[in-house]
RNA sequence: UGCCCGAUGGUGUAAUGGUAGCACAAACGACUCUGACUCGUUUUGUCUAGGUUCGACUCCUAGUCGGGCAGCCA
């Protein structure tokens, strides 16, 4: 839980985040252009979240928050046949996971079962849906009275406003096969050509659209569309479709639909009924600009409209963030599931013991452009360590034990030791740790032969054991293999805490637990999971998956740890941070995860 | 080869006509009972060519390079 806190984030007193999208943002607040700001997050329930999603959460929640505004979650579930609700489940809980503590204040959900209510504004019909209030969301969505948004709760007032666009001379039904409307439409460098249905009378097109609805006709048979420009060198201008018929059932909507609007169709209306003030996408659907303003001011609506902007989505390196191919790690058993620690997703770094925070702030330094950039790892990683080092309780844990005797410390013998828990605290609290006769030290402390300025355990050489004291090496045990199996050292007790010789210092300190006070456990050691800076742009990314990706070692861990829960985090010190398993952890077999490592400028050398 | 968008150190980003700055990375050094953290120093940049201007990363024109768009996907 500590390590979910924002008290130590950079967010807690770092001044808000500027980008030309919250430029745009100022300057609406300032000329008063709107009552309140309102964004959305609108993922399709086809997948799970990753951290490329973060980065759009990130900045539509950071501008509610930043304006005292509210950020609508809705689906923009338009397409029955690739969505499910398992994902609208994920989804919702990755999403409150994100701005937990940091804009859940902002959350907009909408009063379960609550669709658009129909009302007159200066003579017009206007639909309408706001969100609950923020200050009672946490007990409304406990008490199931509140809900996420859905685009398919809007399907009526969508179908009354593509009735209104037949009215008006904008829409007609089509009778074009899919083939025939793609051969229509020309190329990009071609002009389209109009349909031979494009001028039916507006009774003809309402009494087939109406019958559409009804169901009298199969699937592709006929559809709606725009009438805008069959020439247009925007291809989204030459009449693009509006709805299309799909005799399928929806995962929210149930049976009542055998056609479904398109996204562009959908969209813009769906921020207009929810009074979305700024519509924040990826550059992809820049292009889809212009029809997102052509449906809107062809309707004549009488409340201000949403405004549509783009920026780049995020793209990291080793990383991939196309849902096809993370569904085909999860099928084709690269990684153990959406949720493996491996994973871009949300629920894989939520596993990996990722803080929020960390992926907020990632979000806050790649900032926000309209250039198609790919971030370095690195400052993922940085922004993990940095959310993690002021939090996590140090521990001491070997993965590769080797063992030590300490021939001058008797068998039974117990020396407490006080260890910090976490040396950046104001007031840093102490532990007990025991040191024995045998203690464990990592197999990679110890060289027989020395590579130069090596500052660990070397035969006749001295080192640190962290909050105890310094130990010589006397003697290396090794058996008929030639493998060592012991080194027997002494201890110079008089360098312990409170000793008379505290002070002496030498090159090497290390970490270290007692063979007699300790516990095992399953300690997953997680790697890239490409060996290449952009698998995206590979012939096959499935080639460059890394076979290194996962390790998995029984390492003896403090006695302290024995009881340790998910909700704690932990640095073991010189080796990372890490926490236990949420699904695969039992109080009788602990297992755990390493977030990340700690940075390592000796090992790079 | 139609339309739209973009280009600042290795990477990401700031400077909104007036000193090219920050972060990450890298290198070196200091500190260190974590080769971590922290601190210090250093290397490296405005795509090209014209134009406007006292002055251009910024405005204009052309070019180059990169990205997007031809699903009844979103």
């Amino acid at each position: 839980m500590s390590a979910e806190s924002n008290e130590r984030s950079a967010e807690a007193g770092a001044p808000d985040p500027t980008d030309f999208i919250r430029d745009i943002v100022a300057q609406d607040v300032a000329a008063q252009r709107y009552p309140q700001i309102v964004t959305r997050f609108p993922p399709e329930p086809n997948g799970y979240l990753h951290i490329g999603h973060a980065k759009s959460i990130c900045l539509n929640f950071g501008i509610a928050r930043e304006n005292q505004g509210v950020c609508h979650l809705r689906f923009d579930d338009t397409n029955p046949v690739k969505e499910d609700v398992e994902y609208v489940d994920s989804i919702t809980r990755d999403v409150r996971w994100l701005i937990a503590g940091w804009a859940d204040h902002c959350l907009g959900f909408k009063a379960k079962g609550a669709s658009p209510v129909t009302a007159t504004i200066d003579g017009k019909t206007d639909f309408r849906l706001t969100s609950v209030s923020p200050a009672s969301l946490d007990t409304q969505v406990t008490a199931g009275t509140a809900e996420p948004f859905f685009a398919s709760d809007y399907f009526e007032p969508i179908y009354a406003y593509a009735v209104e666009l037949i009215k008006r001379g904008k829409a007609y039904v089509d009778d074009l096969t899919p083939e025939e409307t793609e051969a229509y439409r020309g190329s990009p460098d071609k002009p389209g050509k109009d349909s031979p249905w494009r001028n039916r009378s507006s009774a003809e097109n309402l009494d087939l659209f109406t019958r559409m609805r009804a169901g009298e006709f199969p699937n592709g048979a006929r559809s709606l569309r725009a009438k805008i420009d069959m020439a247009s060198p925007n291809i989204w201008l030459r009449d693009p479709l509006l709805y299309r018929i799909r005799h399928v059932a929806h995962h929210h909507a149930g049976n009542k639909w055998c056609i479904y609007p398109l996204y562009d169709f959908a969209h813009c209306l769906s921020d207009y009924l929810e009074g979305i003030t700024h519509s924040v996408c990826t550059l992809e659907f820049e292009v889809h600009r212009p029809l997102y303003d052509w449906i809107l001011g062809s309707l004549d609506l009488p409340r201000p409209l949403p405004h549509q902007y783009e920026f780049a989505k995020l793209n990291l390196s080793y990383l991939i963030f196309s849902k096809r191919r993370l569904l085909q790690l999860v099928e084709e058993r690269f990684v153990t599931g959406w949720d493996d620690a491996r994973m871009p997703t949300l629920s894989g770094a939520r596993r990996r013991g990722i803080p929020a925070s960390a992926i907020r702030r990632l979000a806050a330094t790649v900032g926000v452009t309209k250039y198609d950039s790919v971030t370095e790892i690195a400052v993922y990683e940085h922004a993990i360590r940095e959310e993690l080092n002021p939090v996590a309780l140090r521990r001491l844990a070997v993965l590769r034990p080797v063992k030590v005797v300490l021939t001058n410390i008797a068998a039974g013998e117990v020396l407490e030791c006080d260890a910090t828990n976490n040396p950046q605290d104001e007031n840093p609290t102490t532990r007990k740790v025991a040191l024995t006769r045998e203690v464990w030290i990592e197999n990679e402390d110890f060289a027989e032969v020395p590579p130069p300025k090596y500052f660990r355990l070397k035969p006749g050489g001295e080192v640190r054991l962290k909050y105890a004291c310094i130990i010589k090496c006397d003697e290396v045990v090794k058996d008929a293999a030639g493998h060592v199996v012991e080194l027997r050292c002494t201890a110079d007790l008089s360098t312990r805490t409170g000793g008379p010789n505290v002070d002496r210092k030498v090159k090497g300190t290390i970490h270290w637990v007692s063979a007699s006070h300790c516990v095992d456990a399953e300690v997953r050691l997680y790697d890239r999971l490409f060996t290449v800076a952009e698998p995206g742009a590979t012939d096959d990314f499935r080639k460059y998956v890394n076979p290194q990706s996962l390790e998995t070692v029984t390492a003896k861990l403090e006695a302290s740890l024995a009881g340790a829960t998910v909700d704690g985090r932990y640095q073991f010190e010189r080796l990372g941070y890490f926490l236990v398993d949420a699904k695969d952890s039992a109080p009788d077999k602990l297992v755990l995860n390493r977030t990340i490592s700690l940075k390592d400028t000796w090992a790079k050398k």
